[in-house]
DNA sequence: GTATATTAGTTAGATTACTAATGATTAGAG
DNA sequence: CTCTAATCATTAGTAATCTAACTAATATAC
């Protein structure tokens, strides 16, 4: 029992797990989850004020789950609907002010993490670490 | 922008996620989430029958996640709460025979996905990725 | 032996996610 | 042009997770 597959496939889920709840223990003073700010972040890096589809898309969310993100945003003050004037349906995401500031601060929060956890391990290591896994996720997200 | 280590922490979490949709798509038919068979899993795995903290703590959940989760599960007639007469606080979670039969198919599906994801990556490769992630997990894990 | 602390389970409320159904609007076929 | 398709946002209902506050029962300290 326990081969290397079954080693690999909790090791995955396991430290994709710890990592997630390390970042949220960080980011836990500022009030935001990672989802919120993911979503903030996606937004904010858009040249253009993104429509609630485009932003789902690339957050790889339902529309629905966007409806509900944008709502608590929009009740933090993060960001504004905005409906477009050429296409009636649609509504974009503007991000206010209050969204670009904590948007900077937990940038900065995530990668202090990111590096804190990855300096004592060796790079060529997390190299071919990382390209094992962009195949392997290619892989899966190929064959649907 | 997009060094090393924000190459490897997308990598990450977009195979776990990924991988995690992959599962999920092939036991849908089932009718039952990851969380759910896990949770039968570790129950049935168990030469006694776990009390409901036992169960939250292998599963690394809250105790109130798992109250919810075994009501599910009891509504499904997958187990069942058995009061302990040692200690009256206590409840066993007790996996009926619907519970086995489930969990002996999910194994195999599992197995099967495992499998079919991995069998085409270099061993020597996911070994090395394996002990990275397993350390990485640790050191998370080390530090609260 | 009683007062205090700990443990097991629960409830309640919030967040994040999904699917399915609906309304409004736009785009395309004929 | 008009009828039908597709698209965008929303609502409703469910699942899974958390924290915080609670009850009941057991264990410990004095």
């Amino acid at each position: 029992m326990s081969d290397l597959e079954e080693r690999f496939s909790n090791a995955l889920h396991g430290t994709a797990r710890a990592w997630r709840q390390a970042i949220d223990r960080r980011l836990k003073y500022l009030g935001v989850s990672q989802a919120s700010w993911m979503t903030i972040a996606v937004a904010a890096k858009a040249r253009q004020p993104l429509s609630q589809s485009e932003l789902a898309d690339r957050l790889a969310v339902e529309g629905a789950t966007m409806v509900a993100m944008v709502d608590r945003l929009v009740k933090a003050g993060l960001v504004k609907r905005q409906p477009s004037t050429a296409d009636r349906r649609v509504k974009r995401v503007v991000v206010t002010e209050a969204g670009y500031r904590l948007f900077d601060t937990v940038k900065a929060e995530a990668a202090a993490v990111r590096k804190e956890l990855l300096s004592k391990m060796d790079p060529k290591k997390i190299e071919a670490a990382t390209e094992l896994l962009e195949a392997l996720q290619g892989m899966i997200e190929a064959a649907p």
